[in-house]
DNA sequence: AATGCCTCCAACCGCCTGCTA
DNA sequence: CTAGCAGGCGGTTGGAGGCAT
Protein backbone atom coordinates (compact mmCIF):
# COMPACT_ATOMS: atom_id res chain seq x y z
CA UNK A 1 0.00 0.00 0.00
CA UNK A 2 1.02 3.47 -0.38
CA UNK A 3 1.13 6.68 2.01
CA UNK A 4 -2.38 7.46 3.14
CA UNK A 5 -4.50 10.33 1.74
CA UNK A 6 -3.14 13.59 2.49
CA UNK A 7 -6.16 15.40 3.40
CA UNK A 8 -9.72 14.67 3.26
CA UNK A 9 -11.11 15.55 -0.09
CA UNK A 10 -14.40 16.39 1.04
CA UNK A 11 -15.32 19.93 2.85
CA UNK A 12 -12.03 21.57 1.37
CA UNK A 13 -12.45 25.25 1.29
CA UNK A 14 -11.27 26.84 -2.18
CA UNK A 15 -10.60 30.54 -3.20
CA UNK A 16 -8.76 33.04 -1.28
CA UNK A 17 -7.18 32.65 1.72
CA UNK A 18 -7.86 35.14 4.68
CA UNK A 19 -6.15 36.36 6.93
CA UNK A 20 -7.14 34.33 9.63
CA UNK A 21 -5.73 31.32 7.56
CA UNK A 22 -2.77 32.77 7.10
CA UNK A 23 -2.32 33.36 10.81
CA UNK A 24 -2.98 30.12 11.07
CA UNK A 25 -0.63 28.75 8.83
CA UNK A 26 1.85 30.43 9.47
CA UNK A 27 1.97 30.24 13.39
CA UNK A 28 2.05 25.68 12.53
CA UNK A 29 5.27 26.79 10.07
CA UNK A 30 6.36 28.95 12.58
CA UNK A 31 6.32 25.82 15.27
CA UNK A 32 7.07 23.04 12.87
CA UNK A 33 8.93 24.44 9.91
CA UNK A 34 7.73 24.34 6.30
CA UNK A 35 7.28 20.95 4.82
CA UNK A 36 5.19 18.07 6.04
CA UNK A 37 2.05 19.62 4.15
CA UNK A 38 0.34 16.21 4.42
CA UNK A 39 0.00 16.95 8.41
CA UNK A 40 -0.66 20.87 7.71
CA UNK A 41 -4.86 20.65 7.34
CA UNK A 42 -5.46 18.15 10.13
CA UNK A 43 -3.24 19.84 12.66
CA UNK A 44 -4.32 23.27 11.81
CA UNK A 45 -7.85 22.76 11.18
CA UNK A 46 -7.33 24.70 8.29
CA UNK A 47 -10.13 23.27 5.55
CA UNK A 48 -7.99 23.26 2.66
CA UNK A 49 -5.74 20.81 1.21
CA UNK A 50 -1.79 20.06 1.32
CA UNK A 51 -1.24 21.54 -1.41
CA UNK A 52 -2.96 24.55 -1.38
CA UNK A 53 -1.13 25.51 1.88
CA UNK A 54 2.11 24.63 0.61
CA UNK A 55 1.55 27.24 -2.73
CA UNK A 56 0.21 29.90 -0.15
CA UNK A 57 3.32 29.50 1.99
CA UNK A 58 5.90 28.83 -1.32
CA UNK A 59 3.64 31.57 -3.23
CA UNK A 60 2.68 34.52 -0.92
CA UNK A 61 3.62 33.75 2.72
CA UNK A 62 7.28 32.66 2.86
CA UNK A 63 9.47 35.17 4.36
CA UNK A 64 12.10 37.00 1.58
CA UNK A 65 9.71 37.24 -1.22
CA UNK A 66 10.18 40.16 -3.29
CA UNK A 67 7.40 41.61 -4.53
CA UNK A 68 6.22 44.32 -6.69
CA UNK A 69 7.83 45.78 -10.00
CA UNK A 70 10.81 43.94 -11.76
CA UNK A 71 13.93 46.34 -12.48
CA UNK A 72 14.63 46.12 -16.33
CA UNK A 73 17.73 43.75 -15.25
CA UNK A 74 15.27 41.13 -13.90
CA UNK A 75 13.47 41.37 -16.95
CA UNK A 76 16.67 41.29 -19.14
CA UNK A 77 17.55 38.09 -16.82
CA UNK A 78 14.17 36.55 -16.99
CA UNK A 79 14.07 37.15 -20.80
CA UNK A 80 17.58 35.77 -21.30
CA UNK A 81 16.69 32.54 -18.86
CA UNK A 82 13.55 31.84 -20.74
CA UNK A 83 15.21 32.30 -24.41
CA UNK A 84 17.90 29.53 -23.09
CA UNK A 85 15.51 27.10 -20.86
CA UNK A 86 12.21 28.33 -22.17
CA UNK A 87 8.93 28.17 -19.34
CA UNK A 88 11.53 26.52 -16.67
CA UNK A 89 9.93 29.01 -14.52
CA UNK A 90 11.01 27.08 -11.52
CA UNK A 91 14.40 26.65 -13.25
CA UNK A 92 14.36 30.66 -13.79
CA UNK A 93 13.18 31.24 -10.48
CA UNK A 94 16.58 29.79 -8.83
CA UNK A 95 18.48 32.46 -10.35
CA UNK A 96 15.82 35.40 -8.80
CA UNK A 97 16.47 33.72 -4.87
CA UNK A 98 13.43 36.38 -4.02
CA UNK A 99 10.88 36.19 -6.69
CA UNK A 100 9.04 33.05 -6.92
CA UNK A 101 8.36 31.04 -10.21
CA UNK A 102 4.51 31.99 -10.17
CA UNK A 103 5.56 35.57 -10.21
CA UNK A 104 7.61 35.46 -12.48
CA UNK A 105 5.79 32.97 -14.52
CA UNK A 106 2.60 35.78 -14.52
CA UNK A 107 4.71 38.53 -14.94
CA UNK A 108 6.44 36.99 -18.17
CA UNK A 109 2.47 36.17 -19.05
CA UNK A 110 1.20 39.66 -18.79
CA UNK A 111 4.26 41.90 -19.58
CA UNK A 112 7.21 40.46 -20.86
CA UNK A 113 5.19 38.23 -23.64
CA UNK A 114 3.50 41.52 -24.78
CA UNK A 115 6.99 43.30 -25.00
CA UNK A 116 8.61 41.12 -26.65
CA UNK A 117 6.00 40.74 -29.44
CA UNK A 118 6.23 44.58 -29.63
CA UNK A 119 9.69 44.45 -29.65
CA UNK A 120 9.83 42.09 -32.19
CA UNK A 121 7.45 43.90 -34.69
CA UNK A 122 9.62 46.89 -34.33
CA UNK A 123 12.77 44.69 -35.10
CA UNK A 124 11.03 43.25 -38.39
CA UNK A 125 7.44 43.75 -38.72
CA UNK A 126 7.84 41.59 -42.42
CA UNK A 127 9.47 38.43 -40.60
CA UNK A 128 8.55 37.38 -37.69
CA UNK A 129 10.84 34.40 -37.34
CA UNK A 130 14.01 36.66 -38.82
CA UNK A 131 13.10 38.68 -36.03
CA UNK A 132 12.42 36.19 -33.23
CA UNK A 133 15.98 34.80 -34.00
CA UNK A 134 17.55 38.30 -34.11
CA UNK A 135 16.20 39.42 -30.78
CA UNK A 136 18.43 36.36 -29.40
CA UNK A 137 21.44 38.60 -30.81
CA UNK A 138 20.26 41.65 -30.01
CA UNK A 139 21.52 42.72 -26.79
CA UNK A 140 20.29 43.72 -23.47
CA UNK A 141 20.59 47.20 -23.35
CA UNK A 142 18.30 47.19 -26.53
CA UNK A 143 15.50 45.63 -24.82
CA UNK A 144 16.22 48.08 -21.42
CA UNK A 145 15.85 50.56 -23.94
CA UNK A 146 13.07 49.68 -25.19
CA UNK A 147 10.96 48.78 -22.36
CA UNK A 148 12.39 51.86 -20.13
CA UNK A 149 10.88 53.73 -23.00
CA UNK A 150 7.40 52.07 -23.24
CA UNK A 151 4.49 52.42 -21.66
CA UNK A 152 4.93 50.96 -17.70
CA UNK A 153 4.94 47.22 -17.13
CA UNK A 154 2.65 47.92 -14.17
CA UNK A 155 -0.09 50.46 -13.13
CA UNK A 156 0.95 52.01 -10.57
CA UNK A 157 -2.36 52.19 -8.57
CA UNK A 158 -2.40 48.34 -8.77
CA UNK A 159 1.12 47.91 -7.41
CA UNK A 160 0.39 50.12 -4.67
CA UNK A 161 -2.79 48.26 -3.46
CA UNK A 162 -0.72 45.20 -3.98
CA UNK A 163 2.15 45.68 -2.16
CA UNK A 164 0.20 47.49 0.84
CA UNK A 165 -2.01 44.33 1.29
CA UNK A 166 1.69 41.79 1.06
CA UNK A 167 3.61 44.12 3.75
CA UNK A 168 0.39 44.17 6.06
CA UNK A 169 0.43 40.38 6.25
CA UNK A 170 4.64 40.85 6.41
CA UNK A 171 4.90 43.11 8.73
CA UNK A 172 2.13 40.58 11.06
CA UNK A 173 4.41 37.39 10.40
CA UNK A 174 7.87 39.35 11.14
CA UNK A 175 6.82 40.65 14.36
CA UNK A 176 5.33 37.08 15.55
CA UNK A 177 8.68 35.84 14.35
CA UNK A 178 11.34 38.23 15.67
CA UNK A 179 8.67 37.78 19.13
CA UNK A 180 9.73 33.63 19.23
CA UNK A 181 11.83 32.19 17.10
CA UNK A 182 12.55 28.48 16.87
CA UNK A 183 15.82 26.47 16.12
CA UNK A 184 13.83 24.64 13.40
CA UNK A 185 12.73 27.16 11.14
CA UNK A 186 15.81 28.81 11.19
CA UNK A 187 16.27 28.79 7.55
CA UNK A 188 13.47 30.68 7.00
CA UNK A 189 13.93 33.04 9.99
CA UNK A 190 17.50 34.17 8.27
CA UNK A 191 15.61 35.49 5.22
CA UNK A 192 12.72 37.28 7.57
CA UNK A 193 15.40 39.22 9.64
CA UNK A 194 15.16 42.42 7.86
CA UNK A 195 19.07 43.17 9.03
CA UNK A 196 19.77 39.74 7.29
CA UNK A 197 17.70 40.44 4.64
CA UNK A 198 19.69 43.90 3.84
CA UNK A 199 23.05 41.73 4.12
CA UNK A 200 21.01 39.81 1.92
CA UNK A 201 20.79 42.36 -0.59
CA UNK A 202 24.54 43.22 -0.87
CA UNK A 203 25.51 39.52 -0.91
CA UNK A 204 22.81 38.76 -3.83
CA UNK A 205 24.97 39.82 -6.00
CA UNK A 206 27.86 36.83 -5.33
CA UNK A 207 24.58 34.46 -4.56
CA UNK A 208 22.65 34.77 -7.55
CA UNK A 209 26.38 34.81 -9.68
CA UNK A 210 27.12 32.17 -7.94
CA UNK A 211 23.69 30.23 -8.88
CA UNK A 212 23.60 31.11 -12.23
CA UNK A 213 27.05 29.86 -12.95
CA UNK A 214 26.54 26.37 -10.88
CA UNK A 215 22.99 25.93 -12.17
CA UNK A 216 23.64 26.82 -15.94
CA UNK A 217 26.64 24.57 -16.06
CA UNK A 218 24.31 21.82 -14.39
CA UNK A 219 21.36 22.65 -16.71
CA UNK A 220 23.87 22.32 -19.51
CA UNK A 221 25.75 19.42 -18.59
CA UNK A 222 22.27 17.02 -17.90
CA UNK A 223 21.21 18.46 -20.96
CA UNK A 224 20.31 15.17 -22.80
CA UNK A 225 21.87 14.86 -26.60
CA UNK A 226 18.62 14.53 -28.40
CA UNK A 227 17.17 17.77 -26.67
CA UNK A 228 19.94 19.55 -27.54
CA UNK A 229 20.61 17.63 -30.70
CA UNK A 230 24.01 17.70 -29.92
CA UNK A 231 24.81 21.01 -30.33
CA UNK A 232 24.52 24.46 -28.85
CA UNK A 233 24.32 27.58 -29.84
CA UNK A 234 27.03 30.29 -30.31
CA UNK A 235 25.35 32.65 -27.75
CA UNK A 236 24.86 29.57 -25.35
CA UNK A 237 28.57 28.19 -25.90
CA UNK A 238 30.21 31.59 -24.79
CA UNK A 239 28.27 32.27 -22.09
CA UNK A 240 29.33 28.71 -20.90
CA UNK A 241 32.81 29.52 -21.59
CA UNK A 242 32.94 32.35 -20.14
CA UNK A 243 31.47 30.65 -16.73
CA UNK A 244 33.59 27.83 -17.56
CA UNK A 245 36.52 30.34 -17.38
CA UNK A 246 35.22 32.78 -14.36
CA UNK A 247 34.45 29.15 -12.20
CA UNK A 248 37.82 27.16 -13.21
CA UNK A 249 34.93 24.57 -14.60
CA UNK A 250 35.83 21.89 -16.34
CA UNK A 251 34.38 20.36 -19.46
CA UNK A 252 32.92 17.61 -17.96
CA UNK A 253 33.56 13.77 -19.65
CA UNK A 254 29.45 13.61 -19.14
CA UNK A 255 29.10 16.21 -21.45
CA UNK A 256 27.36 14.23 -24.75
CA UNK A 257 30.08 13.33 -26.71
CA UNK A 258 28.79 15.66 -29.99
CA UNK A 259 27.93 18.59 -27.84
CA UNK A 260 31.54 18.20 -26.36
CA UNK A 261 33.21 17.94 -29.62
CA UNK A 262 31.50 21.03 -30.90
CA UNK A 263 32.20 22.86 -27.54
CA UNK A 264 36.14 22.20 -28.29
CA UNK A 265 36.02 23.02 -31.50
CA UNK A 266 34.55 26.11 -30.67
CA UNK A 267 36.51 26.60 -27.82
CA UNK A 268 39.26 26.16 -29.64
CA UNK A 269 38.27 28.25 -32.75
CA UNK A 270 37.16 31.14 -30.16
CA UNK A 271 38.79 34.63 -30.67
CA UNK A 272 42.24 34.14 -28.44
CA UNK A 273 41.40 37.88 -27.62
CA UNK A 274 37.51 36.86 -26.34
CA UNK A 275 39.21 34.62 -23.83
CA UNK A 276 41.65 36.71 -22.85
CA UNK A 277 40.01 39.25 -22.12
CA UNK A 278 37.26 37.16 -20.66
CA UNK A 279 39.96 35.61 -18.15
CA UNK A 280 41.13 39.29 -17.64
CA UNK A 281 37.94 40.61 -16.82
CA UNK A 282 37.46 37.55 -14.04
CA UNK A 283 41.11 38.01 -12.13
CA UNK A 284 40.34 42.20 -12.40
CA UNK A 285 39.63 43.91 -8.99
CA UNK A 286 36.97 44.61 -7.72
CA UNK A 287 35.45 41.68 -9.28
CA UNK A 288 32.22 41.64 -11.41
CA UNK A 289 29.40 39.19 -11.00
CA UNK A 290 29.92 36.08 -13.20
CA UNK A 291 26.15 37.22 -14.67
CA UNK A 292 27.44 40.95 -14.96
CA UNK A 293 30.48 39.28 -17.11
CA UNK A 294 28.08 36.80 -18.63
CA UNK A 295 25.82 39.70 -20.35
CA UNK A 296 29.16 41.72 -20.73
CA UNK A 297 30.43 39.18 -23.21
CA UNK A 298 27.61 39.16 -25.28
CA UNK A 299 26.69 42.95 -24.71
CA UNK A 300 30.53 44.53 -25.12
CA UNK A 301 32.12 46.58 -22.54
CA UNK A 302 30.01 49.59 -21.24
CA UNK A 303 26.66 47.24 -20.18
CA UNK A 304 28.01 46.75 -16.63
CA UNK A 305 27.61 49.50 -15.63
CA UNK A 306 24.40 50.10 -16.43
CA UNK A 307 23.48 46.62 -15.08
CA UNK A 308 25.01 47.84 -11.67
CA UNK A 309 22.96 51.15 -11.74
CA UNK A 310 19.65 49.84 -12.80
CA UNK A 311 19.40 47.06 -10.31
CA UNK A 312 18.93 47.52 -6.60
CA UNK A 313 19.52 43.63 -6.40
CA UNK A 314 23.55 43.69 -7.90
C1' DA B 1 -23.66 56.89 -12.88
C1' DA B 2 -23.79 52.68 -15.53
C1' DT B 3 -21.89 49.42 -18.41
C1' DG B 4 -18.62 46.74 -20.81
C1' DC B 5 -13.94 45.76 -21.65
C1' DC B 6 -9.23 45.06 -20.19
C1' DT B 7 -5.47 43.95 -17.07
C1' DC B 8 -3.45 41.48 -13.60
C1' DC B 9 -2.50 38.08 -10.17
C1' DA B 10 -3.73 34.61 -6.65
C1' DA B 11 -5.15 30.27 -6.80
C1' DC B 12 -6.59 26.11 -8.97
C1' DC B 13 -5.96 22.10 -12.13
C1' DG B 14 -3.73 18.36 -14.02
C1' DC B 15 0.36 16.00 -15.02
C1' DC B 16 4.84 14.07 -13.74
C1' DT B 17 8.41 12.26 -10.73
C1' DG B 18 10.02 10.36 -6.70
C1' DC B 19 9.13 8.37 -2.43
C1' DT B 20 6.98 5.35 0.93
C1' DA B 21 4.47 1.58 2.87
C1' DC C 1 8.03 -4.90 -6.94
C1' DT C 2 3.94 -2.24 -6.89
C1' DA C 3 0.26 0.90 -5.72
C1' DG C 4 -0.71 5.19 -4.50
C1' DC C 5 0.36 9.56 -2.39
C1' DA C 6 3.27 13.98 -1.71
C1' DG C 7 5.53 17.41 -3.69
C1' DG C 8 6.86 20.05 -7.64
C1' DC C 9 5.84 22.25 -11.74
C1' DG C 10 3.68 24.64 -15.78
C1' DG C 11 -0.68 26.01 -17.78
C1' DT C 12 -4.90 28.10 -17.06
C1' DT C 13 -8.69 30.62 -14.98
C1' DG C 14 -11.81 33.49 -12.05
C1' DG C 15 -12.60 37.56 -10.05
C1' DA C 16 -11.28 42.11 -8.45
C1' DG C 17 -10.18 46.54 -9.80
C1' DG C 18 -9.21 50.10 -13.22
C1' DC C 19 -10.33 52.39 -17.49
C1' DA C 20 -12.97 53.99 -21.48
C1' DT C 21 -17.21 55.24 -23.32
Amino acid sequence: MGRPPCCDKDGIKKGPWTPEEDIILVSFIQEHGPGNWRSVPTSTGLLRCSKSCRLRWTNYLRPGIKRGNFTPHEEGIIIHLQALLGNKWAAIASYLPRRTDNDIKNYWNTHLKKKLKKFRSACDPLDQDSASSQFMSKSLNDFDNFTTNSSSSLRPDQASTYASSTENISRLLEGWMRSSPKPNCSSFLLRENQEQENNSLENDDQNIADSVATNYLRSYKEKPEQESGGQISHEEFESILSLESLHNVEWDKSCSDSAAVTAKGFQNSASTNEKANTTMIAESSPPLSVLEKWILDENGAGQVEDIIELSPIF
